[in-house]
DNA sequence: GGAAAATTTGCATTTAGTGCAAAAATATCG
DNA sequence: CGATATTTTTGCACTAAATGCAAATTTTCC
């Protein structure tokens, strides 16, 4: 990887870090574009080559999308060739697989912090797992062998990212468990799913 | 329901048909606050009394709540009995009992129409959902006996307001048998979801 | 009709966001 | 290394978004 790709994440985790710190201490209100910009070292102009607005700087990127590889291991049936089961392992594969994908503890850590102080901000962070919504539901009629827009891998590809979504928020990643931390919460969320909407009289 | 009282719903209603109007017409983009505010007959400054921008004035206000009567059913373990037909039932309530809360069809269609053309909207959409979340949680914890916080409230609260969406999206509220569809939908989305759920091999 | 309360409006001001072209940094190739 | 091409950063100008405040207007209530 070249200087450029180099200093480009660089420059974008500045912004993040210092968009999230100064949202810490002064309240979201009392931070604008060019405070941040200044933390970062770079112009207001800058500021906006990189993120459409403060928000977006705060949020960050959503979660990564499964590769083509985990997906064709999907489509075809497996791992396990329960479907719920395999739904589980498809969506956490990029998060498990590719450590180095993720931002560093520590600045979710404080990400999850400013959300707490700022909870204008959660309906933000819920809208950044519509993206993995579509591409789910495409997977998952691959798989089902439904078209894209029935009603099956719409409904299943909604739930299940919710399902995800809740296992983040809930998923703690403290110390270096992190990883194991996840799947741990996520085995825990689909099970009880399943538990509960398993019929309780017939 | 006094003047001052009518007079408001009407701007209010104004500047949504309004908003939503001239979206679809010239694209989101070209359109200004200043200009809806002026097709809409009041002042900028009056917008801006009503809706904090743009694209809260397209989006409207989200789902309505379960009132205080449909709460103490469902907390009490009714109507049927069963967790989730409950759930179903009490989540619909507001919508299928008082038909006046609800928008005029024209109204939703339009704005159907414009979410389709300007696909940036449905993360917005989707947030609107979330202040759902937090008071289901709530009435869940109250019926099964657990904190508000504990995973399961919080879990089945948060699938279950990914249903309903689901179910909003998906329902057509073609003519007049809005509810009838609304109904048939979501007993079709938690049909399929208990299917997809239950274990296959076991 | 007229005082009290709520709503609308204009105005000033700050912040957000975008287009464009020049300048600076980095890559590429001989 | 050094010249040139490509990418990124930056400054500047400009439009639109958003908010506070106080005056003016409208509605309510007696």
């Amino acid at each position: 990887m070249g200087l450029r790709e180099r200093k480009k994440r660089a420059t974008r985790r500045a912004l993040q870090r210092a968009a999230v710190q100064l949202a810490i201490e002064r309240g979201l209100e009392h931070v604008t574009v060019d405070d941040i910009a200044a933390a970062a070292d770079v112009s207001t102009r800058t500021f906006f080559n990189y993120f459409a607005g403060k928000e977006d700087a705060l949020i960050g990127d959503g979660p990564p999308s499964p590769g083509e590889e985990a997906r064709r291991v999907f489509v075809e049936g497996g791992p396990t060739g329960d479907l719920v089961e395999d739904l589980k392992v498809f969506l956490l594969s990029p998060i498990l697989d590719d450590q180095e994908a993720l931002p560093l503890l520590e600045d979710l850590r404080q990400r999850k912090r400013l959300i707490e102080l700022e909870p204008q901000l959660i309906p933000r962070v819920m809208a950044t797992f519509h993206e993995m919504e579509q591409s789910v539901a495409e997977a998952l009629a691959a798989r089902l062998g439904d078209k894209p827009d029935d009603l099956r891998p719409q409904l299943l590809s909604t739930v299940a990212a919710a399902a995800i979504r809740f296992t983040m928020k809930r998923s703690t990643w403290s110390g270096q468990e992190g990883p194991e931390n996840i799947r741990a919460m996520s085995d825990e969320v689909f099970a009880m799913l399943r538990r509960a909407l398993a019929r309780e009289d017939p």
